[in-house]
DNA sequence: ACCAAATTCATACATTCGTTTGTTAGAAAT
DNA sequence: ATTTCTAACAAACGAATGTATGAATTTGGT
């Protein structure tokens, strides 16, 4: 098991850096979950900060996979593989999973790696949306765009890091966060002239 | 000095925690900040888990006295009281405060702090805000309603906690912040047939 | 001015933290 | 067969943590 306790070491502190934070989470409870030394972190990644900068990075790449290809956008079925890349990557950010709550305690904490892992992927996103739903030349100038992502954008970061709140303002169970956001996006969607069904 | 000592615990509490997160602020800065013994926390609070609670209440009932007041709804110019209401609490989001920091790093641990605290005010908000726009009756259940809120909510909290990322994936100028919610709330509010101006 | 209560203080305690150290086992290379 | 090197280990380090303690000081009411 040689490059194994490295990728051991991985799984485990995202677990424990996702559900008690940096400093919440010890070098030895981490290297406990995975089995190895409490030397092993310092071994392999030279410190407990490099270890969670890996971890971040891992988590954002991770997310940042599931975004729509650059390569679709030449496609003849944009939309549909579009919508599927959107449902997708929705659906990974609303389950709870620790790359999600990850890069919100990076979000709060300044958000260095969000701001330097996500972007490209959003702007891909950003542009093939634009130019599925027609507006095709400079997306980015428009206010239609700008809004156009927003309205998808906004709503599924609300309901990723604060669905409790929204749940018990809208007096809404606890489980029917799948469908609100579906029924936000389907709307946003229709209302910038776009796909009918997410 | 008497009850200054408390408050000015208070005070340097909510920064620190704000900046470095709970475990990240050590009972000795804070002291040290506030001019104050490193038992001054256990001696007032009783921990430092107490003196964590009584900060992001603080926050959050901080935070809620900036919305619509529910007394408000009566009035005769309701949507001009609301819409004030609305811009006061947008701009103190907006502005990077300890408040919102703080209540952002409580979502990450979970929010239960910020759904307690938060919820009520968010609730009153709501339903001032249907009943101006003319959702009057029971504007929770109508799928209109909910629309509308988050069309709100979802903008204002996305900009507040990853604006960095938003303005480098519309490549935005990071001064631009308050003036794309604006554009945003202003179509919003207009395409729910409401207020001209925000 | 006096006393009792409240507050602040300096200090110390036990724990836990991240990291370093010296060493061992096993594979790779010579 | 001998040397070299990487990976993993147990142990221990100094530093920092939250909290407890008792003395010193300030405060407010009489």
């Amino acid at each position: 098991m040689n490059i194994a306790t490295r990728e051991r070491l991985l799984r485990a502190a995202t677990r424990l850096f996702a559900d008690n934070g940096y400093r919440g989470a010890s070098v030895r409870d981490i290297c406990n979950l995975a089995g190895a030394n409490p030397g092993a972190v310092s071994y392999h990644f030279g410190g407990k900060r490099q270890l969670y900068r890996a971890v971040l990075r891992r988590a954002a790449d991770e997310l940042a996979d599931l975004g729509p290809r650059p390569e679709a956008a030449n496609g003849e079925a944009e939309q549909i593989v579009l919508v599927d890349a959107l449902r997708r990557l929705f659906q990974r950010m609303l389950s709870d999973d620790a790359s999600t709550r990850l890069l919100l305690r990076d979000l709060a904490d300044g958000g260095a790696v969000a701001v330097e892992s996500l972007t490209p992927p959003l702007r891909t996103a950003f542009e093939q949306l634009a130019a599925a739903l027609g507006h095709g030349d400079n997306p980015r100038g428009s206010a239609e765009g700008r809004l156009l992502f927003l309205g998808l954008a906004a709503p599924v970061f609300l309901l990723t890091a604060a669905w409790p709140v929204v749940a018990r303002t809208l007096e809404l169970e606890m489980d029917q966060k799948e469908a609100l956001l579906a029924e936000l996006v389907e709307r946003t969607l229709h209302a910038h002239g776009g796909v009918e069904t997410l």
